[in-house]
DNA sequence: CTGTTAGCGCGTTCAG
DNA sequence: CTGAACGCGCTAACAG
């Protein structure tokens, strides 16, 4: 059923290793030898066995993109859910594949990222928004496979020399603070996140905003959800006090802030004519609420891509230099939930 | 740096043959030898070397999931974003990957689904709302691999005996609109998606359950979007005459639904006082909109997990009878968009 | 029960 | 430029 470089080979009345070097481009080919063979072999349809081949070759043509357990979270989806449609562009052109994966396998508890590596199943590794164990991350090096770090700058003495690629999230922090402060707010409740270190450099953007226009900064006013609409909704509700003293809100995530938004009008406060409202991310999804977002875009295509393009550079030599830091800068969209726009 | 089963073999003091078997739990291994070669194996933290072991078996331990080409939208995103999300529980059982493709490689226009099969990279396909050609439907069932159609059933001399795993979509369709119909509604317009047999499927259930309660169908009142959210607030706003004159509003996506509920709201028609709606899909999204919505539930988890586990049973025995149709019966969830909860 | 041997399909020397 | 022969790491007869 399947064919074979022998039964090309057959077919053309030529041996299995010049099908082999034919479609392969090899310049030991005669160009006439080369087009017979490439016209025979598409006439039949003719692919590689690709075990064989990898065999052989020690490769895969296949990579692994590894995503954080917490996948199934739904905002967490929503954010990442599109990667690889734009990881897509890149793979395709150069006819690679993409194996998904989560770090852990939650029923054996085993290590895919070891596993896909030792296994020979992958290239290489896009690690989207993964503190990978040092242990992993030490077996990582060791095998010298390629492997990117994707979302946030990891900045420690363990992750030395790994390529990553990512936005600044000090710098989203900072514009989506400093864009309120300039509009004459003072009073700036932030809804954060805590345990993800991509959240406590939005804080430290926000920080640095405060300390730019001589605000103290206040710690009451810093509050914690987990990512999700109802935590925003809750924390707002909770600390309406606080709140309703306040004149601006910056949620870390839009979906936290569609949350806050939703409270804040059961409370009657009007957005942004009593309080200002700032969100994190520039989900599509904002766009179906009123009063549209001020967010801090990350311009996700954009880091899928060039994590990939990366990946593929790496993958493509083993004397290219390690430990590449690519970082993209967040924007600032305003639209209506300031009032910058009145 | 990579071992392999000779490596093991030497560490251990047996034949290549005996780790192979001692590993792979062949009975042909006394008890005593199989436990020290795991034991060596797994202070080695040996993994079999995919490649070899494909071309041996002819199997690759991984599957494919191929989405439509039109995956990009933000709504079928948010449809089918979750779903290896579940398919994940089936496959780490049993330790396959996955490969996520596209029907076509946008770039070179090739056949994703060919182009996995015969490569052998893949042991089955799960395709999710693939209209797939005849040519490539006729290849699949030439090669013999498994394969499963997800999410709508299609009925065609040409997808005899094919296994699908589908949601009843004109039970849906039905379930939406005799809500409406025991609610007094008789006036009910529908908004649904050309092009696309699960929307033609929920359009007869609309029609079955207005006949069942000797309503006339009125074709005035089927109005068609794209699935998105704009498009559910388009056509209520270019069709406000003949909205304003309905009673109720059944919209074939929730993210439609969703559109449209922001455009009643622009035409200060009170949901559900004025109008009442309903969605379809059940997506956790609406539960972020007011009033909630009443919608029609499909089980993803289970469709995912059903196919999953289908797939499997066919790739792990070629004598299976092949062309299951598993149905899934779709759920009306009632929540605050009908004023069925006042 | 265990070892020896022969492929699986391809890339790649080594001869011509 | 082309063909014959070997090996990649594993499974699966075939012998013992």
């Amino acid at each position: 059923m399947a064919l074979t470089t022998k039964d090309i080979a057959l077919l053309a009345g030529v041996s299995q290793s010049t099908v082999s070097r034919s479609l392969n481009n090899s310049p030991l080919i005669s160009q006439k030898t080369r087009e017979r063979i490439l016209k025979i072999a598409r006439e039949q349809e003719f692919e590689f066995n690709a075990n064989a081949r990898g065999l052989s070759t020690n490769r895969a043509d296949t990579i692994g993109i590894i995503y954080p357990d917490d996948y199934l979270e739904f905002g967490v989806n929503l954010y990442f859910g599109s990667l690889h449609t734009h990881l897509r562009q890149t793979l395709e052109k150069r006819d690679i594949d993409l194996i998904v994966a989560f770090s852990k396998n939650r029923w054996t508890g085993a290590d895919n990222v070891k596993r896909l590596v030792v296994r020979r199943k992958v290239d290489g590794l896009i690690l989207v928004r993964s503190l990978v164990d040092p242990e992993t991350l030490e077996f990582l090096r060791r095998t010298g496979i390629p492997f990117v770090f994707l979302h946030f700058h990891q900045d420690s003495p363990n992750t030395e020399g790994i390529d990553q690629v990512y936005a600044d999230h000090v710098k989203g922090g900072f514009l989506g603070t400093d864009h309120l402060i300039r509009l004459g707010h003072q009073k700036i409740v932030c809804i954060s996140v805590d345990e993800a270190e991509e959240f406590a450099q939005r804080r430290r953007g926000y920080r640095t905003a405060l300390e730019k226009h001589g605000i103290p900064y206040d710690e009451t006013l810093m509050l914690y959800g987990d990512r999700s609409f109802q935590s925003g909704y809750r924390i707002v509700k909770q600390h309406c006090d606080l709140i309703s003293k306040a004149t601006a809100l910056f949620a870390h995530t839009d979906v936290m802030a569609l949350g806050a938004l939703d409270a804040l009008r059961e409370m009657n406060l009007r957005v942004p004519e009593d309080i200002a409202l700032v969100g994190y991310d520039d989900i599509e999804l904002t766009t179906f609420f009123h009063p549209h977002l001020t967010t801090v875009h990350q311009p996700r295509e954009e880091i899928a891509v060039l994590a990939c393009e990366r990946l593929l550079e790496l993958a493509g030599s083993k004397r290219i230099k390690r430990g590449k830091e690519i970082k993209i800068q967040p924007s600032l969209v305003v639209r209506e939930s300031c009032g910058a726009r009145a």
